[in-house]
DNA sequence: GGCTTTTTAGAATAAAAATTCCAAAATTGC
DNA sequence: GCAATTTTGGAATTTTTATTCTAAAAAGCC
């Protein structure tokens, strides 16, 4: 790259960083370069962003077959990385490989062997569904929506919440939450079929709590305040709901289904932080 | 090592077994020959035993240390296991891992680092609270306690669902499952300090949550139902629960708090699985 | 199309890891 | 307490694995 006189090497752009320090570090720096990279480098970048897991236990040798490179591509590549070669890097994620589940997955497969159908093999099921639920909730969590959120419901008089039908428990829990952390909350349940929206005062704040297929008496009431002025705050699956137009700050959940039924752990987890966040946020 | 005359090898009482072929068959050889072993060779088998999840990412050197014996001990544990050398039993370890994350530890702590009390730290501890319970529940599921519980729901006229305070999501969300499933089923709520003991009829059946501390109109209307000759499932937090001595099938969930909540992701899994398995036991 | 620069493959080398072996220590049986 | 047997630690060896280096191929440039 260097023209002409100048005969010193300028050229190390990720040498003087450092290797990635962690597993999302190195997947950001992998994204960086991704772009321009000659060929065989892109087949071992391409490779490995989709064996990322694999790399604690692969040797250079089977990355390379994996690859489909010979093993020096390998080498160049973790070079490139930033990392003083493939051992270094291996370290990053060995290291990183949190024990986690000791037995836990055995137990699974123990208890999924009562046969499909089974009571217990549900239980496997769902408790599945509910750790990768949390799991993902980790990875996605929208650490300024969650910000605002706060922000709105602490400022509010009174927070109204809303939550029908698979929302309901949600809803009934924020509720319990709040009443325990001496936040004025109204719980809207549609007992009756009375139609409160007249307690919607100046100053209150709505937190709205639906996933598909949208329950209309909680599209209603977030619409509603949206129409008087009042901040809402929603909790829900993704960003393409309808309560998305109606909100000032959106906390969406991935929650991982198993049968017709989801598991609510993520929203559960993400409701309670609010709560509490909230309650402490006015506390002081 | 042959004593005198008959010069052929014959004492390899596990060299004919053949190395194990699965995790499963590991931890069965291990728990076999744990107890008459030697000295160094014990500290290996009880270092290996609870770091199991380590033999795929590390070195016979590594695991040395960590078991405080010299290497050429672990080689011995590992022919002694049936494998003719490590690299055998790690192959095996190798194949069958499948970290579970990616990096979920990692952006776990990240949430951490908003600081203590920050909305994204209780996030994460909810989170990380959750996690837990599900995975302790995964350990500890009574599985005959559960298909007790589903015969005694499957064959009742209508399932009373009772739960309060905290235990009202819980409650809910039940309620809302056995309706899709078509299960006649009528949750207690205290609306109105309405009391709704006289709803139950022969044939009923009680399902009751209650956690610490147990609220007293749940304990009643299980007490009550119990004279009446109705059985009571009980879904509670421990065996010393006051709810035991009503209950014809008790399934205890070992849920982690965080501050003054629970989670209650292993209290619906544990729930969600048994709606539905009570849903279809009856569905054929 | 010829010159320069970048990229590549694979052989050569270095480093690390696994495995074996045996003399010394500990244990067991009598 | 002595001999036979088992167990142990660690050095020596072998095998595997990572890493470097270089000549050749490919790509880019004028």
């Amino acid at each position: 790259m260097d023209q002409t006189h100048p005969p010193q090497t300028d050229d190390l752009p990720n040498e003087i960083t450092g290797p990635p320090a962690s597993v999302d570090e190195f997947r950001a720096r992998l994204a960086d370069i991704l772009d321009d990279l000659p060929r065989r480098l892109r087949q071992c970048a391409d490779y490995i962003a989709a064996n990322t897991d694999r790399i604690a236990v692969s040797t250079v040798a089977e990355l390379a077959t994996g690859a489909d490179v010979p093993p020096s591509a390998v080498m160049r590549f973790c070079q490139i990385l930033g990392f003083s070669g493939f051992s270094e890097m291996q370290r990053l994620f060995r290291e990183a490989y949190s024990p986690g589940w000791p037995d836990y997955s055995t137990r699974l497969k123990n208890l999924k062997e009562g046969g499909a159908g089974s009571p217990t093999a549900l239980l496997a099921e769902f408790i599945e569904a509910g750790r990768q639920s949390l799991e993902a909730l980790a990875k996605s969590a929208d650490e300024v929506a969650l910000q605002q959120a706060v922000a709105v419901l602490a400022g509010a008089d009174t927070v109204h919440v809303v939550g029908l039908r698979r929302a309901f428990p949600v809803a009934s829990y924020l509720a319990y939450v709040f009443e325990k952390m001496s936040v004025p909350a109204m719980l809207h349940d549609g007992v009756g079929k009375l139609d409160h929206r007249f307690a919607l005062r100046p100053n209150d704040a709505v937190l709205a709590i639906t996933f598909a297929p949208y329950s209309e008496e909680t599209l209603t009431l977030a619409q509603d305040a949206k129409a008087r002025g009042l901040p809402v705050v929603a909790l829900t699956d993704r960003m393409t709901s309808p309560l998305v137009r109606f909100s000032d700050a959106i906390l969406t959940v991935p929650e991982v289904d198993f049968g017709a039924f989801r598991s609510l752990s993520a929203t559960i987890a993400m409701a309670i932080a609010l709560a509490v966040a909230v309650g402490s946020a006015r506390g002081s």
